[in-house]
DNA sequence: GTTGAAAAGTGCTGCGA
DNA sequence: TCGCAGCACTTTTCAAC
């Protein structure tokens, strides 16, 4: 089932580029290359394993979403009826597309999903008609995001 | 060149070019040109308009944290002890490497945070000597994910 | 594992319609 | 405004270390 211990297979090198192209995936091998001072092709040999080993799932553009129409940020915590019901619900809220994040968590919530919504009559819609309707929630509770102050990914080093 | 209405630039070929993009950045040009069935050209001038615009904030290559030793996701009500400490509060968080995301919000919590660490040993020091410590902050309450079980970006279409 | 350079593929630019 | 074609750059491959 299992191959090998996931993380141990990382050194130094490897980190750095990953730190590198985590902040921005455009930034060129060689560019990396002469910045960590080994060749091209050891990049592209690390970058290979690391793909290999799904240590690196894929690459997103980023878009501001605010800038396409979306000005709504939400985060609702989710009561379910029972506990069990929890896998029907992630395939539910799976096909609400405005739900970008959804946890199983501890705590006082079963779930807690994020949610980006065009404005207010949409978010209203979506608590509404897709989310209020699906089987097994109880009820929700909405936290509405005025500012996104911090938003990044983790520090490898 | 001033500065016009952010998103009614956008039409349709736009938005599809986004589209694929936001799920994988590393699509070339000429493979979404062919796709949508114009040229590669066509692509590189929409793809210049948008990042003059500001509607694309760069790219980011994205990873597996547990495959990289980060193991706990946790979410953070935090409450304030006054509203105006926000600002400071906000400066004294981006010092915390583990805080990746953070919201001023609505609802009981004054800033809801989301931290990423590497086990509970490591969220129990981030919690009690780090944030803790911040001067403003009141107490806090912490969500644990136990699974993530939807991640992805907004969709357009 | 790493290197350096050649081969293949992609992005960029200018001209023409 | 769009498409095509040539040039520059990047990724990929591979023999040699």
């Amino acid at each position: 089932m299992e191959k090998k211990s996931q993380y141990l297979e990382l050194d130094n090198l490897d980190t750095q580029i990953l730190s590198i192209l985590m902040n921005d995936a455009s930034v060129p091998y060689t560019e990396i290359a002469k910045k960590l001072v080994v060749s091209g092709g050891t990049i592209h040999v690390r970058m290979k394993k690391m793909e290999e080993l799904g240590i690196i799932r894929g690459s997103n553009l980023i878009i501001n979403p605010q800038s396409v129409g979306f000005d709504i940020c939400a985060f609702l915590g989710i009561y379910l009826e029972k506990g069990s019901q929890y896998k029907t619900a992630v395939e539910q809220l799976k096909q609400v597309k405005e739900v970008v994040e959804l946890h199983y968590c501890t705590g006082q919530y079963s779930m807690f999903a994020k949610i980006i919504c065009r404005d207010t009559n949409h978010l209203r819609h979506v608590l509404n008609e897709d989310i209020q309707a699906i089987k097994g929630i109880a009820r929700t509770e909405t936290i509405i995001s005025l500012e996104e102050s911090i938003k990044r990914q983790i520090s490898l080093i």
